[in-house]
RNA sequence: GGCCCGGUAGUUCAGUUGGUUAGAACGCUAGCCUGUCACGCUAGAGGUCGUCGGUUCGAGCCCGAUCCGGGUCGCCA
C-alpha cells in the first residue's frame, strides 16, 4: 500500500471529456474492472462521477506496468497521466471518448473479494446487499439515487430561500401524544418512568413558528413512525416541512405547485403544467376509488345503485338496504384479455379490500357469460347495461358493499389491477392532482369515536361548522394531498387559529378538556396569545425520489435502509443492551416468550 | 396479528416419481493474449442444500417446528 504523496485530484473520472484531452489528469477512485490483454492493460476506474479507462502498454514505465497487473477489483488507487483521444471509441460511456494514458499508479488499497460483484446489472439478493450496504452504493445506479436526492434538497432550499422562508430544525425529544400513529419512544435517564418520542412529524413545532411570527417556515425534516413496513414506508423517513401565514389554502397550493414544477424542471428537464388539477375527496372516491387516484387512464367508477333498487339479487339488496351502493366499471375492450382465471384473481383483489366478492359480465361475442345476470331482471339488465355504455367485447364488473367507501375502495383497486395487467399507466406522463376536501374526521370501530382523519388542529370546511358536533363523518376539511400518478407524494391542511373552534374540534373527538388540557394545553394556550391564519404542507421526501427516479422501492433512495422487521442489516440495529444500560434508565424487562 | 412467496458453491439459479460422485453461469485463483470495454482462450479451487426434529433402507426433494428475507391486509392522525 502507498500513500498519496504530493498527488491530489485534478479532475473526475466522470467528468472529463475530448476537450479535455492532452492535460495532464490525476484521478482518485476505485478499480470497478479490469481487462488484461497481456501487452496492454485497461482499467475501468470508478469515482462518485463515473467511470474512466486507464491504459498501460508496453511504453508505460516497466515497475508502473507490473503494478496494473496486479490490481484486483475494488483497491483503491490515485492514477495520474496523459488525458488523451481514444483509438477506440465507446459510447457506452460518457467518459467514451476518452482515456487516461497512466504514468503513474498509486495502490492506496487493496481489498478483499466482495460478496457480490459491484455492477448494475447483477442482481444479488438484496438482504445481501443491505447487509454490505457499503458495497451496494458503490453501484453506479444505487450511488446516482442517493446523489439525486441531495440535488433535490438542494432545489428545495433554494426555492424555499427564494421565496422568504426560514429553515428551523426542531426537537427530536419531544412529547408523546396519543392521537395517531404509534410512537418511538426514549426513555429519559434524569426523570426515571417518563419517555420522549421520536416526532412523527414536526407538526406542532411548525404551528407555534407561526404564532411566534416567523411567517414561513421549511425543514427537511426526519420522522418515525413506529408502525409496520412496507415498499413504500419506512420506520424514520424524511419530510420536506412547510408552513405559512397569513394564507388560504389556494395561497399553499400555489406556492406548492412552483416548488415542485422548480423540482420536476431541474431534475427531468420537464416543464409542468400548472395550476394542477383540483377533485374533492369525495369524487375522487366516486370516480376512481381512490383517495389517491391515478388518471394517467380512464375505467373510471360509476354508482349504479339506482338501477338495482328493488333487485331480487340478493347481495346487491343486501348492500342497498343497508345505505351502501352497487358501484361498477366498464373494461372496455377486454372480454378477451381477461379470462376467467383472471377475474378469479381480481375478485381476490377485491377481497383483500374488504368486498365480498366481485360480479361480472364477459360479453364476448360468442354470448354473454355472467355470475349473476341470471338473479337479476331483464329490466335491470337493460339499465345496467345502458349506464356502463356496455357493448360486445367489453366486461362489466361489480362490487356491492353496505359501505359506499368499501365498495368504491375494492373496485378501485381492482381497477389498479387491470391497469397494471394491461399496461395502461404511462410511465413518462406525470399526472399531478390535488385531492381536497377531504372528511375531517373518520369513525374508528376499534375506538368506537371518531378520530381526525388528519389530525385535530385542521380547519373544518367553513360550510360545515355546525356539523362538527351534529353530524361529524359529514364534515369536510381544508385538507388537500398532493397525488401523481395514484401515489401520494405529500399533504397539508389549514389549521385552526381560533381556540374556541378547537375546542369543539377536541370535544367532536372525545377528548374531555382535563385529556385535551394534558395532552396538548402548551398548544392552546399558545393560540390565546395571537395566531394568524396559517396553514402548510408535508411532502414524504422518499416517496417524491422514488416518482422522479421510477423505482417502486423506497430503500433505493435511503442511504441506509431498514427491512421489513424494522432492522438495520448492516448494524443489526436493533439490539439488546448492556443491563447496566436499562439500570441506569430504570428499565426492566418482562418479556413474554 | 392474518394471508402469500422465497432460502442449494462467493453470487444468481437449475436440480425429474425420494436413489450412486448435487450441476450451470458469473465471480475467484493460475497461465496465455497489444485496442478491450459483459474482452477472449485454457486449467483449477470452491457446497453443514437456512436451522432443528421427524418419516424412510435412503431426504436438497416428504412432514412438523423455527429463523431470516420479500410482498400484502390490518395498522400508518
Amino acid at each position: 500500500m502507498e500513500t498519496m504523496g504530493t498527488l491530489r485530484r485534478t479532475h473526475y473520472c466522470g467528468e472529463v471529456r475530448l476537450p479535455d484531452a492532452g492535460q495532464t489528469v490525476t484521478v482518485c477512485g476505485s478499480v470497478a474492472r479490469s481487462r488484461d490483454k497481456g501487452g496492454i492493460i485497461f482499467i475501468d476506474m470508478r469515482d462518485t462521477t463515473g467511470i474512466l479507462q486507464l491504459v498501460f502498454d508496453e511504453d508505460t514505465p516497466k515497475e508502473v506496468f507490473a503494478k496494473a497487473q496486479a490490481l484486483r477489483t475494488e483497491y483503491v488507487i490515485l492514477a495520474r497521466g496523459l488525458l488523451r483521444e481514444r483509438a477506440a471509441k465507446t459510447d457506452k460511456l460518457p467518459t467514451g471518448d476518452v482515456e487516461l494514458y497512466v504514468r503513474e499508479l498509486r495502490v492506496l488499497s487493496v481489498a478483499e473479494t466482495t460478496p457480490f460483484e459491484i455492477r448494475d446489472d447483477v442482481k444479488a439478493g438484496e438482504d445481501l446487499r443491505l447487509r454490505y450496504r457499503y458495497l451496494d452504493l458503490r453501484r453506479p445506479a444505487a450511488h446516482a439515487a442517493i446523489v439525486a436526492r441531495s440535488k433535490v434538497c438542494r432545489i428545495v432550499r433554494e426555492y424555499m430561500d427564494a421565496h422568504h422562508f426560514t429553515e428551523i430544525e426542531t426537537p427530536c425529544l419531544i412529547k408523546s401524544t396519543p392521537e395517531g400513529a404509534r410512537d418511538y419512544l426514549v426513555p429519559s435517564r434524569v426523570q426515571p418512568g417518563h419517555f420522549y418520542a421520536l416526532p412523527q412529524s414536526p407538526q406542532l413545532y411548525k404551528q407555534l413558528l407561526m404564532l411566534s411570527g416567523f411567517d414561513r417556515y421549511y425543514q427537511i425534516a426526519r420522522c418515525f413512525r413506529d408502525e409496520d413496513l412496507r415498499a413504500d414506508r419506512q420506520p424514520e423517513f424524511t419530510q420536506i416541512d412547510i408552513e405559512m401565514a397569513f394564507v388560504d389554502e389556494n395561497d399553499v397550493m400555489t406556492y406548492n405547485e412552483g416548488l415542485i414544477a422548480e423540482v420536476w424542471q431541474k431534475m427531468l428537464g420537464i416543464t409542468l403544467k400548472t395550476p394542477f388539477p383540483r377533485m374533492p375527496w369525495a369524487e375522487a372516491m366516486a370516480r376512481y376509488g381512490s383517495d389517491k387516484p391515478d388518471t394517467r387512464f380512464g375505467m373510471e367508477l360509476q354508482n349504479v345503485s339506482d338501477v338495482f333498487k328493488g333487485t331480487a339479487f340478493a347481495p346487491f339488496a343486501a348492500a342497498l338496504s343497508a345505505g351502501g351502493a352497487v358501484v361498477a366499471l366498464n373494461a372496455r375492450g377486454l372480454a378477451a384479455a381477461l379470462t376467467r382465471k383472471k377475474i378469479d384473481k381480481l375478485a381476490e383483489v377485491a377481497k383483500t379490500y374488504g368486498a365480498r366478492g366481485l360480479a361480472y359480465t364477459r360479453l364476448t361475442p360468442e354470448g354473454a357469460s355472467s355470475s349473476f345476470e341470471k338473479a337479476i331482471s331483464d329490466a335491470e339488465k337493460a339499465a345496467l347495461y345502458a349506464a356502463l355504455g356496455a357493448s360486445t367485447g367489453d366486461v362489466l364488473l361489480l362490487v356491492s358493499d353496505g359501505d359506499w367507501e368499501r365498495a368504491c375502495t375494492a373496485l378501485g383497486q381492482v381497477r389498479l389491477a387491470i391497469g397494471r395487467e394491461q399496461g395502461m399507466m404511462d410511465p413518462k406522463q406525470f399526472n399531478f392532482l390535488w385531492v381536497t376536501d377531504f372528511p375531517l374526521f373518520e369513525y374508528s370501530e376499534t375506538e368506537g369515536r371518531y378520530l381526525a382523519k388528519h389530525h385535530p388542529f385542521t380547519l373544518p370546511n367553513a360550510a360545515d361548522l355546525d356539523k362538527v358536533e351534529a353530524d361529524p363523518g359529514a364534515c369536510r376539511a381544508v385538507a388537500y394531498d398532493i397525488v401523481l400518478n395514484g401515489v401520494e407524494m405529500g399533504g397539508g391542511s389549514m389549521r385552526i387559529n381560533d381556540p374556541a373552534l378547537q375546542d369543539r374540534m377536541f370535544r367532536a373527538l372525545g377528548f374531555t378538556e382535563e385529556k385535551a388540557r394534558r395532552n396538548f394545553g402548551f398548544l392552546m394556550d399558545a393560540y390565546r396569545y395571537g395566531a394568524p391564519p396559517h396553514g402548510g404542507m408535508a411532502y414524504g421526501l422518499e416517496r417524491m425520489m422514488m416518482l422522479l427516479l421510477g423505482t417502486d422501492n423506497m430503500r433505493d433512495v435511503i442511504a441506509f435502509p431498514k427491512v421489513q422487521s424494522a432492522s438495520e442489516l448492516m448494524s443489526g440495529a436493533p439490539d439488546a443492551v448492556d443491563p447496566a444500560q436499562l439500570e441506569e434508565l430504570s428499565i426492566a424487562l418482562d418479556l413474554k416468550a
